[in-house]
DNA sequence: CTGAAAGCGCTTACAG
DNA sequence: CTGAAAGCGCTTACAG
């Protein structure tokens, strides 16, 4: 029924707002106030141009709402894995944190990798983003010096920060590494195993709380860390275990960076039938699901990774309009969960 | 050292193109083909323009680019969950396929649930997307009617759809619940359970072949079902073994529909003192990374996860550039794991 | 190989 | 509350 410019040889061919207006009857600009600011607008028109974006089917295009408005509405958020639970459900709260806004969610996978990072964040600069959400406070030099030079609001997830200007939600990695090793020394461990792999930051935190544990209660030996930067899987942690007691064969207990370690070390001692916890105490770190359910059920450290993502993205959306939140510092905190295995 | 149009009253301040050229000396056009078409321009201006691109840190602005091109580099990826691994694992394959290329991945999270698919669809249609990346082949009237009309490039991914015009990835579902089934009636089994969770597409096609496979050995009973529509998790799968056992005490061996489940029921087993699989047969399907070193190891269905992303993204590619692939039905099949649980 | 001009589809001050 | 015009930052035929 309506003349679009369909004329023009650049035309998409898809229903434009002019498009809309012209079926209402209005000026292209009262439709986009109709559609983006409703309130600015009449009843009667708002009505007009609503049946019009109906019966057209349209779809507005948000590449050039964001070249006209200055406006992406997108947030970046980079995460270091997407095969990693922890991380998919901090993305599950911030998405529900969202689930509101219009805002396009961009998903990055670093990969544990500063490369990819900074490849990252390179093409989603292009994007124009309102905000970033960023796994971790330790970057690359040039990916430090582009955040710094995009002046873009940032916060940082999973561990605190030290810097106040830097507004981050998590907890802290090296209490919760600290705590577990305390844990298993007020058991009456002496001979306490580490066991880390992908060495990301928030695992070597886990390891400095570790290290001062074990330092404070006079229990330090190198022997009895085991630390490879493979990713961390069940496999390598049931591997890991027999390098740590081959390493240190008096070892009494050992804390795993991570669950999947814990899994796999736990599934290698049955194989080689020593008994967890009589003969070998192992624990974990972030309750992942299946660590409730094993037999033994494992003894981990819980961590709010759902809240996390929640309140980071409450947080930023907070920041990126122009609010001075309260608090800009969230320690979510952790939990320790003691069960069967340690 | 430039001058920009700072003055101009809109202007958001980045660097521009325009900047760019001057910089350079160059007209603007000739910049944004040294930059998008470098082979259409001579080496001297080549280099010119790339070193004023690297003095005044120029970003490209997506969104002017997207408007003035007619071309989104867009392409929408939805999958029901982001907390199963089946497809962070897909996401993968999808994001090492199209690595190299200039693609913005739109990953949308529908939560199984028709309408946030139809809700996501309508947000990243604004975006003007190139071509969709689907998880399986049934979507709402509403969902089925916008994808006509888009007349997008679409290729669906997991299981194989019958329609040849539609571009699919995946494996037959219903075959691998069948062969499942097969496998445990060869084993001797009769009295064999199906549990399933979630009820989503995959899991009721795994059921027809089920169904099939008791049918065709003449040992169907409706008894042998325990269906429900929660998520699937490790917990769920403890409980459904309960029901299973109340509803069919005299079963011999059960199939479930995903390994989470199946590690739940053999959780739940062991705690309860049935051995697996001497007193009860239990089996899993997908084949998740725990699967192989639990005890007992679970028997399961290998599914190529990785590939289905891989090849789709790479199928979907083919398409958006026009060329007529060979196949547009791709069947990478699955592979049955024999292990100790069943 | 290089350039001047128009246009992509929206929104934003500025008027009325 | 409503509208005419300019502009966002880029790319695309069309010339030369």
């Amino acid at each position: 029924m309506t003349k679009t410019l369909q004329g023009k040889s650049r035309s998409s061919g898809r229903i434009t707002l002019a498009a809309v207006a012209d079926h209402a009857g209005v000026a292209t600009m009262t439709a986009s106030r109709a559609i983006s600011h409703p309130n600015m607008v009449s009843q009667a028109l708002r009505d007009r141009v609503d049946r019009a974006v109906a019966e057209l089917g349209y779809v507005p295009n948000r590449a050039a709402r964001a070249l006209a408005s200055a406006h992406s509405n997108v947030i970046v958020v980079l995460v270091p894995s997407l095969s990693n639970a922890v991380f998919t459900e901090v993305l599950g709260g911030i998405q529900d944190a969202l689930d509101a806004d219009d805002y396009q969610i961009l998903i990055g996978n670093t990969r544990y990798s500063d490369a990819e990072e900074e490849k990252l964040l390179n093409i989603y600069m292009q994007s124009n983003p309102d905000g970033l959400l960023l796994s971790g406070l330790t970057h690359s030099k040039r990916v430090q010096k582009m955040l710094a030079t995009s002046q873009l609001p940032i916060v940082s997830m999973m561990d605190m920060s030290s810097d106040p200007a830097q507004p981050s939600v998590g907890f802290s990695q090296s209490q919760a590494g600290y705590a577990m090793t305390r844990y298993l020394i007020d058991k009456g461990h002496r001979r306490i195993g580490f066991i880390a792999a992908q060495l990301d930051e928030r695992t070597m935190r886990r390891a400095e709380g570790y290290r001062q544990a074990m330092q404070d209660a006079g229990l330090s030996d190198a022997k009895l860390e085991v630390m490879v930067s493979d990713p961390s899987t069940i496999a390598l942690g049931a591997e890991l275990l027999g390098r740590m007691l081959a390493q240190a064969p008096d070892c009494e207990a050992i804390f795993c960076c991570n669950d999947d370690l814990a899994h796999g070390a736990i599934y290698q001692c049955q194989r080689r039938g020593i008994a967890v916890p009589q003969q070998l105490a192992v624990c974990g770190f972030n309750d992942l699901p299946a660590s409730a359910w094993m037999n033994p059920s494992v003894t981990t450290v819980g961590t709010p990774r759902y809240r996390i993502g929640y309140e980071a993205a409450t947080l930023l959306r907070a920041v990126i309009k122009g609010e001075q939140p309260a608090r800009t510092q969230i320690d979510l905190g952790f939990t320790l969960m003691a069960r069967e295995s340690a």
